[in-house]
DNA sequence: ATGACAGTTGAAAACTGA
């Protein structure tokens, strides 16, 4: 069971880089973000054409994440609780229908868009923390079913020093400040494995690197794309990795690929 | 010190992103 998320910035303008990276990597559950387009411009027919059961929550022009799954699943949520006032596709949730062996499982995904919370001066950066504490509630309401769960997405936190090139340089970002880095500490100290940490914890390893100044061929990334694992799930598994072959095809996304592989 | 890149909107230049 290979479960892997993305931030495509676009889907539309990303949809060749997609289909080709989903012909390669088969993944059996993908999370995307910031697909830019609403649910009614969703590039469905090219999708389902390669076996995917797809389900968005799009938004026109900014944010919108999606799910796609090779088997049937059904949506649990279109948003966080605690947010009538907020208007950004930023979160979809579902459980996904895992055929193992004789008998079927179920997998609960999230696919996760978290604010970037810059400039931290401006009314950004309480957003975002207001929306981490949103969705630290409801991962700890989720803890409660004691399902394998995973919650995965574009989180715009970089865990540690470790996962940045520079990090003197980016220690005062939203990305980086202490408080967003102890708001994601409370969300795993519920219970949750951050599945690359678990295997890689060595660093420097990233999912993202700007466009500008050559930061990718400088390897001047950061790690901020993340697949979080309920207890249930983390007891299943079995590898994850950055995928970088994506980053370095033409007119790539900024982000590349994370996946990981459970045994159910 | 500044801008550098890419996408969206909408038809130029502003806004957003990380």
């Amino acid at each position: 069971m290979k479960i892997a998320t993305f931030n495509v910035n676009s889907l539309r303008a990303r949809i060749a880089n997609v289909l080709e990276w989903l012909r390669e990597e088969q993944p059996d559950v993908a999370l995307l973000q910031e697909i830019k387009c609403s649910d009614a411009e969703f590039p469905r027919l090219e999708i389902e054409a390669l076996g995917y059961h797809a389900e968005s929550h799009g938004q026109k022009s900014y944010n919108g994440v999606a799910i796609l799954s090779r088997t049937p699943m059904r949506i649990e949520h279109r948003a966080l609780g605690g947010g009538d006032a907020d208007e950004q596709a930023r979160y979809l949730e579902a459980v996904v229908e895992v055929p193992t062996g004789e008998r079927w499982k179920q997998l609960r995904v999230a696919s996760i868009y978290l604010p970037n919370g810059n400039p931290v001066d401006s009314e950004k950066y309480p957003y975002k923390l207001a929306w981490m504490e949103r969705l630290r509630s409801h991962a700890a309401d989720l803890l409660q079913l004691e399902h394998p769960t995973v919650l995965g997405g574009d989180y715009n936190v970089i865990p540690t020093d470790k996962d940045v090139y520079d990090p003197v340089g980016w220690a005062g970002d939203a990305l980086a400040l202490p408080q967003t880095r102890a708001k994601f500490r409370e969300i795993l100290n519920l219970g949750y494995t951050e599945a690359f940490n678990l295997l890689h914890p060595e660093g420097h390893r990233y999912t993202f690197w700007d466009y500008q100044a050559g930061a990718w061929q400088r390897d001047h990334g950061l790690r901020i794309d993340h697949l979080l694992l309920s207890p249930q799930a983390a007891d299943c598994l079995e590898k994850c990795d950055i995928d970088k072959k994506p980053r370095a095809k033409d007119k790539p996304s900024d982000h590349t690929p994370i996946w990981c592989e459970l045994k159910l």
